[in-house]
DNA sequence: TAGATTGTTAATCGATTAACAATC
DNA sequence: TAGATTGTTAATCGATTAACAATC
């Protein structure tokens, strides 16, 4: 069998919005759908939208556009996000425990198995369901339950620390809130990191930039 | 005076990581590296980093390569982090508490000022400090406190029904957690996007694509 | 059929990498 | 001076946009 080219990250990372807006439109009795005018509701081009979902096979018609629920269907499976991945938290802290009470897990492609503090006086109290366990089970819970997906939402000094232990455990796949760069110690794993401290010094650039814009105009 | 060409996003983007790395290299007593050796402990090209590092001067010195705390200082000029930028919070849910709580504002070039929630029940409670207001206190803050950014750690709809009210208070630059965009209805605005759903869903495709890699391993 | 809109190829644009002269 | 490494120009690579024939 020929191996599909891989498709580049910057599409991938465009399909969620799409479902997104998708969803909108469902929700709004809209049903049917052409390039251009999803491209002007989302600000993005016609061209873009047609190669990025040619990426994937021809799900448009000629003369007609697409089929906004079929679409979203469509995007969901390529998104894999009726194939639940067995996913594993640590660290309950004001983050962790954001992302295991607000974010739809189920809906999203992952079913989230556990969740581990080091806390004492966490251990054996619940959230969402899950009475949270120590560290010190990692091992043990992850022969017992097969676990694709960990979501490290700790510091950085405690995600260095576990690293190894994770691998060790099978995980090769994380959602990486700390600063720990997994990518240069391991190959052959997938990390998709969230440095909010980066986003936010990003965002710090940008407002000094418009900040310095605006000063311009005014003084013109 | 000449414009400066406004320097791409892409490298801006790096900017807060090569700051960390800098300090990093600075705790542990390194005061030279060379962008080639900065290359290898970052995982990028060396070509890369001299060009990024030249979009806004020239840093280095020829046959010595950078001095690490003098690179940092610049980077953190660049970056803006000495210009306490005012903001204000909206939302404090466990993620609004999250960040509130663990980032460090003062040191990333924000002076995070007031918090809203429209929960009664947390209004007059504080957090690190600050009393948490309702937002119809909003209009009556920006006015008398002016504020260049508002971090927005609240639902879509939430956000939706606010933004027209930042917009007036003056607010121009958001640092953006809900799903709304802003892009979309508003001109000349400076938006941070978080989407922690995107980058979930993201992360499925990925891991999905990773799997399926493994188990064509296993089949050969 | 005529009109609309896709799928896809070609052109453009921008970002990354390579190469090397300048210079510490 | 010789060796090392930058700053910068040129080459390559990849992503976005434009164009248009295919076709519903």
């Amino acid at each position: 069998m020929a191996v599909k080219p891989t498709v580049s990250i910057s599409v991938i990372r465009r399909l969620p919005r799409y479902y997104r807006f998708l969803g909108d439109l469902a929700k709004a009795g809209i049903n049917r759908i052409s390039s251009r005018e999803l491209s002007e509701r989302m600000g993005l081009t016609a061209s873009q939208i047609r190669q990025d979902l040619n990426c994937f096979g021809g799900f448009g018609q000629q003369g007609y556009g697409y089929n906004v629920s079929s679409l979203r269907e469509e995007i969901a499976r390529i998104l894999g996000l009726d194939n639940q991945l067995n996913t594993i938290l640590i660290g309950v802290g004001n983050l962790g425990r954001a992302i295991v009470s607000h974010l739809d897990f189920g809906q999203r492609g992952f079913n989230l198995t556990a969740v581990f503090d080091n806390n004492p006086e966490l251990c054996g109290t619940t959230i969402a369901g899950m009475t949270i366990m120590d560290p010190s089970m990692l091992e043990e819970y992850c022969s017992a339950h097969p676990t694709q997906v960990a979501i490290l939402t700790i510091p950085r000094t405690a995600a260095e620390a576990l690293s190894e232990r994770l691998i060790q455990c099978g995980i090769r796949c994380f959602w990486n809130f700390s600063h720990y760069d997994f990518n240069l110690d391991y190959e052959n794993v997938v990390v998709e990191n969230v440095h909010l401290t980066d986003s936010l010094m990003t965002l710090g650039y940008r407002v000094n930039e418009y900040l310095r814009t605006q000063q311009t105009k005014t003084e013109e």
